[in-house]
DNA sequence: AAAAATATGACAGTTTCGTGACAAACTTAG
DNA sequence: CTAAGTTTGTCACGAAACTGTCATATTTTT
């Protein structure tokens, strides 16, 4: 299995922090939020692998911050981790779209347990989000977003972004991206055709520093450094 | 709404009566075993929705029955109902391939949302209605409604509103609505046949936001957020 | 400074979708 | 069974968006 990703939406640093060293030994990798606004913001510059929220948040009811959720991404995996235990709360938590619920003080290990049987029984789904330097591709919707929201792509603009996001971290020459993303084998396609593509999307996606000009070969997605 | 069928595998017939009797309200079909070799006889006759299991059976570990539907059923929902609530339990209950451990003495709305979690996960609920953006359809009485009441839609639209709900929060292509909900195998059908009802449908919807255009592709049912 | 590669702005042919109209097929009431 | 009303597929047309190309500018390399 590729890494776990998780976001830790918590403000007690003290379990944050012992939470995290945990995961993080078992080899996953956390991100803690201390705010729902921040959570919810870094969630839509990239989608983790699942999320564990903590119900009382100084800034709103974890609640929320799961509908939310749910709204945008139907099958993300979320989990809530409280000290609110009574029976009509944790209840609330399913009906906002919770996956599992769970009181604290809580055994880590029992924790890491629930996410690894919450994973296994997502773990089959086909990859639905590719997500590169604050851009994310929603596969089923067939949606592209930057930090500023949703963003209209016609589709070759669309094709040619998805080619460059499955090969993130690669360089690919112009002619290659020419074959995959307008598989023309003798047909001519005007080689400025991609230059002018290339620019087209970076004007929609805000000039974004993760599509890099490789001069004379071609081009490269990657994560600002 | 289909008929979520559970087998429960427990001895003590106390418990067993309150949990059939408080689940076979909220419209379950309940089938209590009460020995390991009765609920294996039992699954091979005839696959549940899904399957509550004691952990202390007199005739055996809940667990050796979990390990055995996993290895024949990889993505039946388990979820164990147990007293023991040592989280070396715990840990081992999930490792035998659970998807839920539930301690007693437990709450039985807790469970029930528990239950419903793990369906909800695994695409098992079928529900009666199906709703985005405002439009709702009852499946049941094959009717639906927008914000001014109900919309007397012909079998076609309804189908294609239908084959979009399904989908809601997809893109699906021109191709595989007119597959869909044409049903067409050598048969010519105009594809401009599709951009009609889609229309009429919009009309009569009264212009609904939720249901997107995805120029070149297809068609997106989708909450306006 | 010249050459090469890439970026940019403008333009026009093409594609795609929405729209109104129409006729054939089907349904329903009398 | 007939006649009226509905449903459904098709067509033609137009507006809008898409896409490839060119000419020109800018940047990078030699």
């Amino acid at each position: 299995m590729a890494v776990v990703e998780i976001y830790y939406v918590e403000d007690d640093l003290d379990i944050a922090d012992m939470v995290k060293k945990y995961l993080e030994e078992k080899g996953c990798q956390v991100t803690v939020y201390r705010t729902i606004a921040r959570a919810r913001q870094a969630l839509q510059a990239c989608v983790p692998t699942i999320v564990l929220i903590d119900l009382n948040m100084p800034d709103g009811q974890g609640e929320n911050l799961c509908r939310w959720i749910r709204g945008k991404w139907k099958a993300l995996p979320v989990i809530f981790l409280t000290v609110r235990g009574d029976s009509r709360d944790i209840v609330s938590g399913f009906q906002s779209g919770a996956d599992d619920y769970v009181v604290k003080p809580f055994d880590l290990d029992v924790l890491y347990s629930r996410i690894q049987a919450l994973l296994r029984r997502t773990g089959n789904v086909t990859k639905q989000y590719l997500s590169c330097g604050g851009i994310v591709m929603d596969l089923d919707r067939r949606t592209v977003s930057d930090h500023s929201g949703e963003v209209d792509l016609s589709a070759v603009e669309y094709e040619l972004l998805y080619y460059l996001m499955q090969n993130e971290g690669k360089t690919v020459t112009r002619e290659r991206i020419l074959e995959q993303v307008w598989d023309v084998h003798g047909n001519y396609v005007n080689d400025n055709t991609l230059t002018v593509t290339i620019k087209r999307l970076r004007d929609k996606l805000g000039q974004p520093s993760c599509l890099k000009t490789v001069r004379s070969i071609g081009y490269r997605m990657e994560d600002t450094v």
